[in-house]
DNA sequence: CTGAAAGCGCTTACAG
DNA sequence: CTGAAAGCGCTTACAG
């Protein structure tokens, strides 16, 4: 910069306002700065610009897991969100892994991003770090949190659930079961209790919840095995995510069981796969939640939010039935459902 | 730092010695120093080392798409490689976008990221950007290159096509056709020509590559109803991507044809939704990607290099059918196939 | 409108 | 082993 000011016959603080557009500058000037970074090839040093600002323009994100079909979209939303206001984005992965987590938090913290999205690894271990952090820096926890007093963005689980049990009734389901309870996501946590409730009020036989270790496609199958080896399957199985559901599928057809003419599966978040597999999901809008989000960093709060987005059941094949309301008018109704 | 110096009742270079660990601190000196970080709760600044160090210990990613899933696993990886070298990454998007990607290269270069990791945008509109950046920083290309002469990794893929195709023949395949020819990524224009050439050699009938405009399910299914509209469908289908292959088999079920037992397809990448929908792949090993493209990034080299990494065919039900060789043994061979 | 000066928080020769 | 000093590249009151 300092050549650059030689070179323009200005000072720095004349190139500085230049190239920061604060200030009035006589356009000769002006563009003798211009002309001279042409000439000397200058690229402007964010990092000393950030020292001296005390902001680095840049908010860090932390998944669990980015391979995790979930966080793609949210993580892209929120940096384009992000980009609107030059802020960029630092993306870390916690590997599912608390202690992995803390290290992240720490490198983020140490390179003074303003901001911090972070969905945590686990709901009680997860707690400490993300504690020391949101203290340290805007904080909003994405889709889970471990935190009650710091701002979240997440689903309303009982209007998902709401709505596919009511799908599942009017499919003619009697009896189902949830698979998928976890603790360690407060996400699933509300989920399979928002399950109960919702067929509690519909008048569904609710079985006990099937909690899984983590909602991947291989405890699917496994717990598809389970089901089959108890013998005796509800009418419908409702899963906690789409990749359990997946799991579970391939593991039913495997075992000869046909669906949905023996049983109804549905899954949850509606990533692109589900689509191709015929399952009926509930679509969460990931771009909404990584934008909510995104929204929450900037326009910060003294009291904590909590946003809850609405999600919309997506019917398809997997639970594809003729509703006792239309039985009479034949199974064309079929397509325009959900 | 300051404070903690006063604290500690020392200078602040020790203070830095004995965060940095660089030079022997009588422990008396190190221990006051660690109390008085502790007391203050003192955290250092990372924007501050890196201006001293001219080095910010971080990378750039940027992909095309993250939403694209090859990416997340391939970023994993070299984020989880690069973090042995306690170097970070900086994730951007550059939303299929030329535009776009010159912006986010120019925000990596500001923040003085150390290295570059890039999957470029578009074959010939990336390469301007692109070079300037891997001028100023070292630069490697992720799975499709926009510079001969700048370091890329990437797949063989005349090994890959070559085991589609002989994959194909064993399966009784005697024409084919490729569905994804695109000179905007390299990878898929090379795909295109290994598959003719490997058709050549093999003695299948190539019928002219279809190109897309993108490898993306909904390409998949226009081309499907193209294909279809034209009559007359090959024996098999060899799909640029797995997504452009999950849209042609929605479209190819919905008109009422039969895979495997009417037309062989098969896709590329071996993305998780591939296992679930039984679709025959092409496994690229995207973590090795990931990895191997870190280490390059690590240890630089005066020459360009290229590395190919060897992609393995993944036989699934999409190409289940007796080899004229197994035939007499009955189809029950089919499962140790691939 | 513009320049000189101070300072953001670190690190590292340099001299003891 | 340790401190004083300089400097990484910027920005912004401050005084003109």
């Amino acid at each position: 910069m300092k050549d650059v000011a030689r070179e323009a016959g200005v000072s720095a603080s004349t190139v500085s306002r230049v190239l920061t557009g604060a200030t009035r500058v006589v356009p000769a000037k002006r563009a003798a700065v211009e002309r001279a970074c042409k000439k000397l090839g200058y690229h402007p040093d964010g990092l000393a610009a950030a020292l001296r600002n005390r902001s680095s323009q840049s908010v860090g994100i932390l998944v669990p897991d980015i391979e995790n079909p979930i966080f793609p979209a949210v993580i892209r939303a929120a940096e384009h969100e992000l980009a609107l206001a030059a802020v960029d984005v630092v993306l870390c992965d916690a590997d599912n892994d608390v202690a992995v987590e803390a290290r992240r938090l720490d490198t983020l913290l140490r390179r003074r991003v303003d901001g911090l999205l972070v969905c945590p690894v686990h709901r009680e271990h997860s707690a400490p770090a993300l504690r020391a952090a949101a203290l340290r820096v805007p904080t909003v926890q994405l889709d889970r949190y471990a935190l009650t007093d710091v701002d979240f963005v997440g689903t309303d689980q009982d209007s998902g659930m709401r709505q596919v049990v009511e799908h599942l009734r009017d499919r003619g389901a009697r009896t189902a079961v949830f698979v998928g309870g976890y603790r360690g996501m407060s996400s699933l946590t509300e989920r399979a209790q928002a399950f109960e409730r919702a067929c509690a009020e519909h008048g569904i036989a609710a079985r006990p919840t099937v909690d899984v270790r983590f909602p991947d496609a291989d405890n699917g199958r496994r717990h598809a095995r389970d089901l089959l080896a108890r013998g005796g399957l509800p009418d419908a199985i409702a899963c906690a995510s789409d990749e359990l559901a997946f799991g579970l599928l391939v593991e039913l057809r495997a075992a000869g069981v046909r669906c949905p003419e023996d049983v109804l599966v549905t899954g949850h978040d509606d990533i692109p796969a589900a689509g191709y597999m015929e399952l009926t999901s509930v679509n969460q809008s990931l771009p909404d939640k990584g934008r909510e989000a995104a929204r929450l960093l900037r326009h910060q709060s003294s009291s904590p939010r909590q946003v809850r987005l609405t999600p919309t059941l997506v019917a398809r094949t997997s639970t594809a039935r003729p509703s006792p309301a239309y039985a009479a008018a034949g199974p064309a109704a079929e397509g325009s459902h959900g």
